[in-house]
DNA sequence: TAGAAGTCGGTCGTACATAA
DNA sequence: TTATGTACGACCGACTTCTA
């Protein structure tokens, strides 16, 4: 097994991608059209992980040479090395830090139970073409003799990433000042989109933090990411209110039908779990049905309040309660949370879209 | 020998693909 | 059109190895 200094990796990489910011040699411009179709099939891939872990193989070869940069598991034995720490300790890291579009980590997405990096591997990847175009630039690496060709084609690749990098900033279009009823709209619009919920929950938190900043409140409004297992955190809800360091209420947002299974089997991970008193379910579609209606009560009748609210009623009902400031304390908190770097470009894309449907009515 | 660090499999939630 | 299966992205924690 190869020993690396995953500090040190790491420094080989940023000074690579400051020689390739500067300016790109004529070796990298070559690299770059010599490998130019596998290069679109690998950055065009919606399976970041591919590219990321070409990124590391190309980086433990120019560190050791002799590593078989297709056993990343020190499992395989002789040759092997251990891309999930090269990973997580250099590349992913330095990703992070240049603010490149990256995963949290290839070798627990796409790639882990002792992965080979072979053709039969791509026996159930989702993009073959992607994975077969990195099979490909694991040849171009290994046949990489000198330092020179190595850190040449490093260098590629992070260029490619720059451009990744460049256009995957997207500039988010403002509210302006809309009415009640164009804000209607608009709501209307994004929770009807398939965002993976994340929409409904970026609407809750900004509706949430425009009450407290409205109101002066001492609210503390925390929420855990999308697709993070609630039983694994312990999170009482999908946004959690707490005020003096105590917990107030709880939010579940959903697009799933509500019912009593639904209702009962959150009480019994969360709710009680956490003692939470109050805890409500925001829904973007479909309403309660009677069962769920029916939990409620019982719940209510043992001490535990549950309520409903459907997203753009809760928040158009209060915006029309609300002066009209109200609105542009939600709008601006929108776009600090879409602006983060955790949101897909399609959400931004939408977002925009959906304004541009607004105005154009 | 105990605690720290390294390694990697388990599991959950969602989106998407495919079969019925 | 609906149901089911699969891939991906995320975090947790058990087990092993290392080190003082």
């Amino acid at each position: 097994m190869a020993q690396v200094d995953y500090q040190e990796a790491k420094r080989i990489l940023l000074s690579l991608y400051h020689r390739v910011s500067d300016s790109i040699s004529d070796d990298v411009e070559k690299a770059l059209e010599e490998n130019k179709e596998n290069l679109d099939a690998l950055f065009n891939s919606n399976t970041q992980s591919y590219r990321e872990a070409l990124l590391g193989c190309a980086l433990i070869h120019l560190i050791d040479s002799s590593v078989n940069i297709r056993l990343p598991y020190i499992k395989h034995g002789e040759g092997s090395f251990n891309g999930r720490s090269l990973d997580e300790y250099s590349v992913n890291p330095f990703l992070q830090e240049q603010l490149f579009p990256c995963s949290k980590g290839p070798y627990l997405a796409a790639f882990r139970r002792s992965v080979k990096l072979l053709p039969e591997t791509a026996e159930g990847l989702r993009d073959k073409v992607g994975y077969a175009a990195m099979l490909d630039l694991l040849d171009v690496v290994e046949n990489c003799n000198t330092e020179a060709d190595t850190e040449n084609f490093i260098m590629c690749l992070l260029q490619r990433f720059i451009i990744l990098r460049n256009a995957s900033y997207i500039r988010l279009a403002r509210t302006g000042r809309f009415s009640i009823e164009q804000y209607r709209k608009l709501l209307l619009d994004l929770v009807s989109h398939q965002s993976g919920g994340l929409f409904p929950v970026l609407i809750t938190i900004a509706f949430f933090q425009m009450l407290s900043e409205q109101h002066s409140l001492d609210w503390e409004i925390t929420w855990q990411g999308i697709n993070v297992a609630d039983n694994a955190t312990g999170a009482e809800g999908d946004v959690t209110i707490k005020s003096n360091g105590t917990t107030f209420l709880a939010i579940e947002i959903t697009e799933r039908p509500l019912d009593q299974r639904r209702i009962v089997s959150t009480f019994n991970t969360k709710i009680i779990l956490n003692d939470v008193k109050e805890y409500l379910f925001i829904y973007t579609n479909t309403e309660p049905d009677d069962t769920a209606h029916q939990a409620a009560k019982t719940l209510f009748s043992q001490g535990y309040e549950v309520n409903f609210a459907n997203i753009v009623e809760l928040i158009i009902n209060n915006f029309l309660a609300l002066p009209s400031n109200a609105r542009t304390i939600f709008s601006s908190k929108m776009l600090v949370l879409l602006d983060s770097r955790e949101v897909p470009a399609a959400i931004k894309v939408k977002w925009n879209d959906s304004i541009k449907m607004v105005l154009a009515i």
